[in-house]
RNA sequence: GGAGGGGUGCCCGAGUGGUUAAAGGGGACGGGCUGUAAACCCGUUGGCUUAGCCUACGUUGGUUCGAAUCCAACCCCCUCCA
């Protein structure tokens, strides 16, 4: 543990700050070290994209990768039936499958960024458990499996504890997720030679009943390899902004939000962030860790911009840094900026300051626009407005055919003329 | 099935007949200070056609001039008992 890993992939895992808990690290290290290995880590199919929450497991699949090891992304759809209740107090609705599958096309898109799918051998491959969940048998899988589990050490898990502790009820369904969960463990075993299962610190309980439900029926030794929970350095849990998670798909955070959120990271985060979230090699991030002061937002445009390229190509990736920096240090317009397109007779009339900031999506009502107002933080072509109903039109329109708006210093949108 | 406790705004949590769009805290947003950071200070924080109106304290009815607050039934959660 002390001692350096041989493996390429722990070594870089544990100098990147991946590493929480390990079921045998100096085992594990060995055979990696021997052969490539295939891994897995799973992931439900609760929303239709990821968001970043999810980037340190597919970053640790990424790596897997880079270091000649095979990636397999379980997609939950049999588990998300049933509902992990790790690290929830309460059991969330259940989805119907219908949801389910719209949820899982939202989310495999994402996976062709960062790893490479096919059939060689350290390609990365797909796999959903209603593969083999949706067809057991109730009475045989409880002979088969269910006697290996013990209800005694099942309550003493922390995703069953917790709920139990606080007083929240958990359903027997949910109960039943770790055990699901291990079962997954052991046919990924048994279909893929798959030796270790990857994921988040809050899935310590169900990989570790993994690892023993292979031991017990099959006498086969598993690996467990956890993360830690990332927060902020003011200690909040990462990925939540105003507008609420911070989302991988496109559809749901441009590139151009995307690369703001990782431009706002925390003074304190930035050495963090960039082992943890782009490929840059060790002596780039020991030189970007070193910047002191105002410098550091030279590092923090870097972790933007890979981070971005990494999720949304480096074309976007581009276009977001070009407009943040058209935007914030030129004081300018930049193109990639959020748009409404209005219909030029609507404009032609007149549109009252406050009913644009909501119809832009700069605020969720017009209330909350009115008081952005009166608070003083709206502003229309970089000029401060306290009139909430100002009628906007075209003759707002500045010489680059766009009229833009500003809530805060950092938010803004453009409304455009719609052509027609 | 029985007994008891509980369901309040984004979250936690006060409030047991009117002055309650509902204390306080968190979060969030805006302003100030900065470096598009943190910390700190200040303000805001249901909706709308905003000096007015509408909706809101699990659901549905009822009592009352007036209810989140009282009554009834129902739903859900927790604890103990069978």
């Amino acid at each position: 543990m002390t001692m350096e890993p041989r493996s390429d992939f722990l070594r870089e895992m544990t100098w990147r700050g991946f590493i929480h808990q390990c079921t045998d690290e100096a085992a594990l290290d060995g055979k990696m070290a021997a052969r490539p290995i295939a891994a897995y880590i799973g992931f439900d199919c609760t929303a239709d994209s990821l968001h970043v929450g999810s980037l340190v497991p597919i970053m640790m699949l990424r790596w897997l990768q880079k270091c000649g090891h095979k990636p397999i992304v379980l997609m939950g759809g049999g588990t998300t039936k049933v509902g992990d209740p790790s690290g929830r107090d309460e059991s969330r609705g259940f989805l119907d499958d219908a949801q389910i599958a719209n949820n899982m096309a939202g989310i495999k898109r994402v996976f062709a960024q960062f790893l490479t799918f096919g059939e060689g051998s350290s390609d990365a491959v797909m796999v959903d458990n209603a593969g083999w969940l949706d067809k057991l048998n109730y009475v045989e899988f409880l002979r088969d499996y269910g006697r290996h589990f013990s209800v005694n050490r099942m309550l003493s898990f922390d995703s069953v504890k917790l709920r139990l502790e606080r007083e929240q009820s958990l359903t027997f369904i949910e109960f039943n997720y770790m055990v699901l969960q291990a079962y997954d463990f052991l046919e990924l075993n048994r279909r893929h030679d798959c030796l270790l299962q990857m994921g988040g610190s809050d899935q310590w309980g169900n990989i570790v009943n993994g690892v023993e439900l292979a031991r017990r029926t099959e006498r086969t030794t598993l690996f467990g390899l956890t993360a830690p929970l990332i927060t902020t350095a003011s200690g909040a849990k990462m990925g939540k902004t105003a507008a609420g998670a911070v989302w991988l798909n496109e559809d749901r955070v441009s590139p151009y939000e995307y690369w703001q959120y990782w431009r706002n990271t925390e003074d304190g985060d930035v050495g963090r962030f960039l082992r943890l979230f782009t490929d840059l090699p060790q002596d780039e991030i020991a030189r970007l860790e070193n910047l002191k002061d105002a410098g550091i937002n030279d590092a923090k445009k870097i972790l933007a911009d890979e981070a971005t390229k990494m999720c949304h190509g480096e074309a976007a990736a581009k276009a977001a840094a070009e407009t943040a920096r058209e935007t914030f240090e030129q004081g300018r317009l930049g193109a990639d900026l959020p748009s409404i397109e209005v219909e030029r007779a609507r404009l032609a009339e007149g549109i009252s300051a406050y009913e644009l900031f909501r119809m832009a999506g700069l605020t969720a009502s017009n209330g909350e626009a009115r008081r952005l107002i009166k608070g003083g933080g709206a502003r229309i072509n970089d000029v401060a407005i306290r009139d909430d109903s100002q009628k906007v039109g075209l003759a707002d329109i500045s010489d680059v055919g766009a009229i833009k708006l500003s809530a805060g210093k950092k938010r803004h949108a453009l409304i455009r003329v719609q052509n027609l």
